[in-house]
DNA sequence: CTTACATTTGAACAGTTGTTCAAGTGAGCA
DNA sequence: TGCTCACTTGAACAACTGTTCAAATGTAAG
């Protein structure tokens, strides 16, 4: 369907994604170049991601205040075990929660202030 | 299909969310005290959510640098530009970015540094 | 009016996400 | 040893997300 002729014309290979002239090249230019590294990209937004679920961002607020176990969690945030406990395995991934048995009793913590200074920063932007 | 006995032999109506004793009532509390209203969490996961796609964060930093028009961005990001246009909506509805037109040109530019700055933490936390 | 073109919009689709349910660990205790 | 309990794990499933495709706007110019 529709295979037509692209527009081929041109000598440089340019991006077929935008396929008519680009109008700045130079604001292009200055935008790629001050782009961050892929994987810095990747990294950020991925933490952004984990705050960006109202479920892992009350958790990790009520671990500001206080270890706690996932019977505790459970109970703040009224929702069952199980699925706090999914939750709980994707802010360790993230290397965002410790975790600490205590007998039957495993307790959450923060692991570190990174995640406590970015949620503060986000809930003064949006409060103020 | 099993809809089996629960397990109702219980003397409390206790949160039926974690069957069991809650272990520290404490702490739940304290959690729950300094708990942060639900439009709150809300709306600073909204806006977390909204930085935690690549694609959306790319846009943001590119218009960090300059303001741009639909086209730049797609031969920046090497994304469509049907692709650009609805993150753009996305990020519209937010207000995070602002646009005007110009002939047959749209420009984008970012609404305030609310968002660069919260970019900026989270860079800063991945990079150090 | 017609054409060209930058952009927007809606439908569709695959891929991802969060919760639930049921079964599985593993530690303490009778 | 066997039971209880706090927790974890895997599968399943509905809901959501991001991209693509095709069609629709809206503006400028012929």
């Amino acid at each position: 369907m529709s295979g037509e002729v692209k527009r081929g014309g041109f000598m440089k290979d340019e991006i077929e994604i935008c396929n008519s002239t680009v109008i700045h090249q130079d604001l292009v230019d200055k935008a790629l170049k001050h782009m961050p590294d892929a994987r810095i990209i990747e990294g950020v937004s991925s933490l952004f991601k984990v705050v960006g679920d109202p479920t892992r961002m009350k958790l990790l607020l009520a671990l500001l205040q206080n270890e706690m176990c996932v019977c505790d969690l459970s109970a703040t945030l009224s929702l069952s075990m199980s699925a706090i406990s999914h939750q709980l395995s994707v802010l360790k991934k993230l290397n965002l929660v410790r975790f600490r048995r205590e007998g039957k009793v495993v307790f959450y913590s923060l692991s570190d202030d990174h995640v406590s200074q970015i949620m503060k920063v986000g809930i003064e932007h949006i409060t103020e």
